[in-house]
DNA sequence: GTGGTCTAGACCACA
DNA sequence: GTGGTCTAGACCACG
């Protein structure tokens, strides 16, 4: 299950994985959310790094502690729609970018974008 | 510069990142590229792993080799032309992947792409 | 078992020498390869060489691989015969090479193949 | 120019090229053969060696010796017609003997030969 | 135990 | 100095 980038901390990447399970619903809103060692053990990381990372999306509202009951999903739709907005638009941006790397202009990436056909 | 992801055959990344130098016109089509001592140095990498990267390359007709005089990118423009078509397409369908990973569907998917505001 | 040509890359004569198992039917369609190291200690080259022999068969079409299973001999009796059908060519056209360095015309060496008496 | 085959007696291979030079006419009858260290030197090898090749071709009434004047190509061409005609016979087995290496029967070898269309 | 990958270091031909 | 080849030895993923 380790496959993180190499030289990109990995409680970002934590984050970002976490996320996902979240904005694709695959963790509902209000969801209890795994023990940290659980989910340190899948990701094969340490517990702490595991730790770090839920402790910025709980800073990021994504994720809220009950003291003695664990952690949850938060139940604030908008909140969630707004971070997959956000998400969305890197990946968007992140792909022009690679367009532009293969040498496309700006105004062609976005062309390309537009009109791809939707094989597959 | 050694910036490898966990996982993923180096000599493949290399592949792709010269293809990258190729189709973006960074290394137009005639022009010598540089020995493979010197690349595997710059890419931080061992010169056999560089060679069998170039090796490839030169059986997927992007590059071609001079025996004593070093390696050129092919002239031939529409090959070029088709590599960079097959890298643009694979960097689409990745974003709609990753699009389709964040819990929408292949139509909103292709929708996102199409609509987007390219104000970065 | 080391009986190699000087100055030819070891790995082309260790390609033919494969190929001969397979066209000749002692390798049959479908049979498993031995395993690399194996082959290796056979021939008396390195295991890398090997691998690189089996490599371009593979990319010949030749043998494919099975990730933990091993190597097997493709089961394309067609491509099989097409290869046998170089193979074949290769030796007749050296053979009247040899001829006409035997200071015989390429008439000469024609009908000298056509009119050979068969026995030895 | 040294090209030999490993683990055969490089005189064998030494005698085997200079007759190729004698029944190809490169080296007509009566011909003043080149001195033994010229042709050790071209041939990449012990003058010793090269020695050996020339006293067997002279057992063999190929070349004879002229005290003082040096070494000649027999000007008997029966003899050289002959041995022309026992190389050809070599080149004919051998190229059989491939055939056969690749699976074919006697048969299928011998119509090979007299039935292949004659490109290039 | 299989194949796959990577590194380090060496030697060679060519010009 | 270029590319090409070879060896030795190591580590890894997959089952």
């Amino acid at each position: 299950m380790n496959d993180f980038k190499a030289h990109i901390p990995i409680y970002l990447q934590l984050i970002n994985a976490i996320k996902q399970f979240i904005v694709s619903g695959r963790w509902p809103p209000g969801t209890r959310v795994p023990p940290v060692r659980e989910l340190a053990t899948q990701f094969g990381v340490n517990p702490n790094t595991m730790q770090r990372a839920l402790l910025e999306l709980e800073r990021d509202g994504l994720i809220f502690t009950e003291r003695t009951a664990g952690r949850f999903v938060t139940k604030d739709n908008d909140r969630i729609a707004n971070v997959r907005q956000e998400l969305c638009q890197k990946v968007i941006e992140n792909a022009i970018a690679e367009l532009k790397n293969l040498g496309f202009t700006e105004q062609e990436a976005n062309l390309l974008l537009k009109t791809h056909h939707s094989g597959s």
